[in-house]
Formats: structure tokens, C-alpha cells, sequence
RNA sequence: GCGCUCGUAGCUCAACGGAUAGAGCACUUGACUACGGAUCAAGAGGUUGCAGGUUCGAAUCCUGCCGAGCGCGCCA
């Protein structure tokens, strides 16, 4: 029995509960079902007494004896008892367990899957960093992060745009392209421009494609230097992070915005909705209506549109692209937009707390040898997603990125994460994998395929690391289906490296296959079910977080 | 000054308002005739920054304070 088919049973006595008059409240609409820290306290646990008390007037445990009674009826259900202030502690019966390697293997690649956020149209924005640049450590957590969160939410039934918007038409790309004529000239590095190898070796890239350029008149130089080093820069870009395993289905260009006349019409737009006005020869969206602190300019006083009359027009581009959901993640450094993004969404007329969704994080230090890694963006001492990836590699770099909270300010070890020891969790998890398909292929070698699961009895699957395993394995739809929920790419990591330390300690006790002369019994079945379980979820898990599940190591 | 985010074991970090706050690393002590020991077992380690409040129950929610990071342009 899978935990959500003992929520549907606890639900079904609850309602019988209430059914007999016993208990006057309305039926929940969802119950939980944990898993207990404590072997002591069953299989699963239930809160549901303690949520009901307050509605029906009663104390919980008095409650929970009322549910628990109906439930020890249920088939499948061994034991139920009432513990602590009103848990339901609830015991399967014999072999009820063991049937989740059938439903698993069954499963496969399915196994985790669910539609709990189907229907929804989520379009997901995040790295969208300027191609002044190469991605930056802060930047490659949202890679790693982004993607990682987007393999969830379509994991759990939502329709995901992965969106990436790059700013190629405001003064950072002037500077940017000031900064290469100058590289190119042997000039100074200007002011707030940009320094760094990477502007040098654009430069020259560009000097080669087109050797004239210094020749020309010096407005014109700088034009071609900004196009073709925009270029360049945004290839360079797109290729990292392709390297990284990291795709976007939309790369939205903001001089598009402007081509297609969608900042007027966001202006109009706004206009029409009553939240604009006009002062200081510049125009104005009234955003303190809805929270923000100060009223932003539109369009400037020369007449030209700011930034933020960009981020209003693509708003409504995304609106107007059918999406109901726009989630966009942002560094801590970036935290003061959000209240100006909720009211240009409530200006639009939308409800910022159900069609927006602005994820904050918090920034990441690269630890090496004890110390940490400085950067300056300016001073051109930039550490980029490639001298991440160059240290760590792939598997390491988006599993150490995507294992925090977003909420905590990470210190990544660079040491620590290239090592290919237990300390380093990639590996840990990685190598549980690797050594399920290893079991696989020495019991292939010893003609002992998985067969037909009708023929295997599972309730031999008794052992209490067994039972620890099975009910880790239960988990991961539901950590799946939270994760989405969230948008909490870490806890898909910290459920693999907790399932992978339940396999070892289930390996270490329980002999899967035969020794020697020893004949293959129903119990070496069995455990190869359980053990094929086992490594279908860890590739599953792994498959979100865009990491490998290695065959080999 | 105002605002946002964050303070959890020595370190790196978990914990959708639930039971005795958990893992890993490091440390101590064990298990190698090893289905991959890149493993496992045991031990030690905490006033969840501080003080109040809300309730059956608070690391979690609310208020105040302390500390850290970041942000507060007709820049992007």
C-alpha cells in the first residue's frame, strides 16, 4: 500500500466516522501521512485527530480513537494506535509493504510522476543575465536551481516554458561595447565599463572578424563592436550553459520588446487601467497604489523608456502568451524589484499573489583551501559557471547548487565537491546507483532476471531494514509532488542522499543474491525487486535535479 | 534612516505548525573469507541569536530587540 492509497483510506474512515454520528465536522479534503522519525510509532502517522478536534469541539485523542477504530477495519491496515496528543500511528499488514517494489518497477521512469499541478501554464524565468558578461557563480545556482525546478513542476502535471530574458538594448550593452572598442584601441577600460580577459579575447575576436573597424568612424566602431561582441558574448553564454545541461525554450531579447512596438502598448495599457499619470515631463505608473514604495517612471522626461517600461511590456507579453503563472527567480541582490513587479501586475488588473511568483535567493561563496573566492565584476576577477564546472564537473556543480534552500547563502566548497569520497553527497548518491545496476548485471550473469512479478511473493519482504527501505521508497511521489509545490529543488536531493543511506544500511544486513553453490530462493526474488526499486527511484530522483545515475563508476 | 532576506551541532546544511530538532563531514570506538568497504555499526556533540505573544503543540506564525547580507536613481 502506497502512503496516497492510505490517505484515501484514512479519508474513507474518517468520513464513516462522520457517517455513523460519531463526529460532526465536514470530511477534510486532504489528510496527511508522514513518515514517523521513530520505529516505534508504525509504518505511517496521521495528524488528522489533532486537525479535526477544533471543528468538532472535542479533545483530539478522544477524536482519534473514533477514526482509529473505523480504520483497523481497513483491509491492509494491521495495527492502529493513539499516541502522543492524537497521532494515529498506523501499522500495514504483513506484505502490504513489500508490494511497492511491484508498483514501482512497474512504474519505472513514471514512478513520481503525478497531476497535481496539472492544467497549470507556468513559464519559468530565470539566469537572464545581460550578455555583458559570462554567467557568473550567482547566475549558475539559478541554472542549476531553474532547471532543476522545472524538471519538477512538469514531473508534477505543469506545463513549463523555460525562459531566459537578456537585455541587449540598455547603457550596460553600451558600456559593454565602449569597453571592447576601448580593449580594442589600448585604451583605458572607461567608466563603469568592464574589465576582464574575456573583453580582451571579444575584442580581438571581433578586431579579426572585421579588421576595419578601428578604421571607421569611432561611433560606428562602437556599433559594430556592440553588435558583433553581443553576439559573441550571448553564443558563449548559451553554449556554458548548454554544457551545464541547461536548455530554454524561449530566449526572450528585450530590443524585440522595443522592435515591436510592445512598450507603447504596455504604456497604453496601463494607461487605460487608470494607474498612470504624467509629472516632471516624465510619465508615470502609479505603483504605491499596490504596495510599492515609490511611483516608478515610465518614460523618461527625454523620452526615452526606462527599464522598467520593459519589464511592464514583457509582463504583459507573457500574459498575452496564455501563461497563468509567471515565476521568475531572482538574486537576494535583485530583492527591491519585487514590490514594483507585484503592482505592475495588480495595474494590470491581475492578482499578483496567484499570477506571480517571484522566487529571491540568496547569493553563493566559492570556498577553496579554506578561503574564499572573491570576485569583482569590475576588476574583472569574475568566477563563472565554467570555472565551476572545470573544478567540480557537471554532476557535482548542479547537485551542490541545487542541494540548499534557496534561502540560505551557500559556501561551496570547491575542494570538498571535486573529491570522489563519501563526504562529497553527489557521489554517495551516485554510487548507491551504480552499485544497484552493478547487482543488476551480476544477477543477469547468474540468469536471475526480474521475471514476472505475479510469481514473486513480497511479503517476504520483512526485514526491518527492509521495511525502512520500502517506506523511504513510498516517499518520493509525495517529496516529488511537495517539491513542485514549493519550488524546493533541495528536497529532492536530501530525500536521495536519505534513500541511498536506507539502501546501504539494507544491503549491508540483507543478502541479495546467492552465494556460491547456494541456490536462488523466492527471498533472492524478492530482494531483486526490491533492489531494481531501489535504483529506478534513485535515477528517477536524480534525473530531476538534471544529474546522472551512472551505471558505472 | 527605511525596506527585503537570513541567524539551527565545531563545519556544511535539513526539518509542508507536529511526537525525543535531524543528516553528512570532522572527532572517538568498532566491522574487511568485500553480491562495488566509494560501505556499515556505536558514541559524543543543541537554551534553534535574545525576549515576549498566539495554541493542544512554535526552529517554523506575530511583535520588539541584537547580529549578518543585500537593496533604496528619470541607472540597468
Amino acid at each position: 500500500m502506497t502512503p496516497a492509497e492510505l490517505a484515501v483510506a484514512i479519508t474513507e474512515a474518517v468520513r464513516d466516522t462522520i457517517a455513523a454520528g460519531d463526529l460532526t465536522v465536514p470530511v477534510p479534503t486532504e489528510v496527511q501521512v508522514e513518515r514517523p522519525k521513530s520505529r516505534d510509532h508504525g509504518d505511517y502517522a496521521t495528524n488528522v485527530a489533532l486537525r479535526l478536534a477544533r471543528p468538532a469541539s472535542r479533545p483530539p485523542r478522544e477524536v482519534a480513537e473514533l477514526v482509529a477504530a473505523t480504520l483497523r477495519e481497513h483491509d491492509g491496515v494491521a495495527k492502529v494506535e493513539v499516541a502522543g496528543p492524537g497521532f494515529l500511528n498506523i501499522t500495514l499488514a504483513e506484505g502490504a509493504l513489500g508490494e511497492l517494489a511491484r508498483t514501482i518497477v512497474t512504474a519505472g521512469a513514471a514512478y513520481g510522476r503525478s497531476e497535481s499541478l496539472a492544467g497549470q501554464r507556468v513559464n519559468l524565468e530565470f539566469v537572464s543575465s545581460n550578455p555583458t558578461g559570462p554567467i557568473h557563480i550567482g547566475s549558475a545556482r539559478w541554472a542549476a536551481v531553474g532547471d532543476a525546478l522545472a524538471r519538477i513542476l512538469q514531473a508534477a502535471g505543469a506545463e513549463v516554458t523555460r525562459e531566459y530574458y537578456f537585455n541587449d538594448a540598455g547603457t550596460q550593452i553600451d558600456r559593454f561595447a565602449e569597453s571592447l572598442y576601448a580593449a580594442a584601441a589600448g585604451g583605458p577600460v572607461p567608466e563603469d565599463g568592464y574589465a576582464g580577459q574575456y573583453i580582451a579575447d571579444i575584442a580581438a575576436t571581433v578586431m579579426a572578424r572585421r579588421p576595419e573597424v578601428l578604421a571607421e568612424p569611432r561611433e560606428r566602431g562602437v556599433e559594430i563592436f556592440r553588435r558583433e561582441g553581443v553576439e559573441l558574448m550571448f553564443a558563449e553564454i548559451r553554449r556554458s550553459l548548454a554544457d551545464f545541461g541547461v536548455r530554454f525554450d524561449v530566449y526572450f531579447s528585450e530590443r524585440d520588446l522595443h522592435a515591436r512596438g510592445e512598450l507603447d502598448l504596455a504604456v497604453r495599457r496601463l494607461r487605460a487601467q487608470g494607474h498612470v499619470y504624467d509629472a516632471d515631463g516624465a510619465v508615470w505608473l502609479r505603483t504605491t497604489d499596490f504596495g510599492d514604495d515609490k511611483d516608478r517612471v515610465l518614460v523618461r522626461s527625454n523620452g526615452t523608456p526606462t527599464y522598467f517600461c520593459a519589464d511592464a511590456a514583457y509582463y504583459l507579453d507573457k500574459r498575452e502568451r496564455g501563461f497563468d503563472r509567471v515565476v521568475i527567480m531572482l538574486g537576494a541582490d535583485h530583492h527591491g524589484y519585487v514590490g514594483r513587479y507585484r503592482a505592475i501586475v495588480a495595474c494590470y488588473g491581475d492578482d499578483p499573489d496567484t499570477n506571480l511568483e517571484i522566487l529571491i535567493g540568496q547569493l553563493v561563496n566559492l570556498v577553496r583551501g579554506g578561503q574564499q573566492v572573491k570576485m569583482s565584476k569590475r576588476a574583472g576577477t569574475i568566477v563563472t559557471l565554467e570555472d565551476l564546472v572545470e573544478a567540480v564537473g557537471n554532476d557535482a556543480g548542479r547537485y551542490a547548487l541545487a542541494r540548499s534552500s534557496v534561502d540560505t547563502t551557500i559556501d561551496l566548497d570547491l575542494d570538498l565537491w571535486s573529491r570522489r569520497t563519501a563526504d562529497n553527497p553527489v557521489f554517495y548518491v551516485q554510487y548507491a546507483h551504480a552499485r544497484l545496476a552493478s547487482l543488476q548485471r551480476h544477477a543477469a550473469d547468474l540468469g536471475l532476471a526480474l521475471g514476472d512479478p505475479s510469481t514473486v511473493d513480497f511479503a517476504l519482504l520483512a526485514h526491518e531494514r527492509e521495511g525502512d527501505l520500502l517506506r523511504a521508497l513510498g516517499e518520493h511521489p509525495r517529496v516529488v509532488a511537495t517539491a513542485a509545490e514549493l519550488r524546493a529543488p533541495h528536497r529532492i536531493a536530501r530525500y536521495l542522499e536519505e534513500l541511498a543511506g536506507r539502501y546501504h544500511r539494507f544491503y549491508d544486513v540483507c543478502r541479495v543474491l546467492p552465494q556460491g553453490d547456494e541456490p536462488a530462493t523466492p527471498l533472492t526474488a524478492a530482494r531483486l525487486w526490491l533492489c531494481e526499486a531501489t535504483r529506478v527511484v534513485l535515477a528517477n530522483g536524480l534525473d530531476l535535479l538534471g544529474v546522472s545515475a551512472p551505471e558505472r563508476m
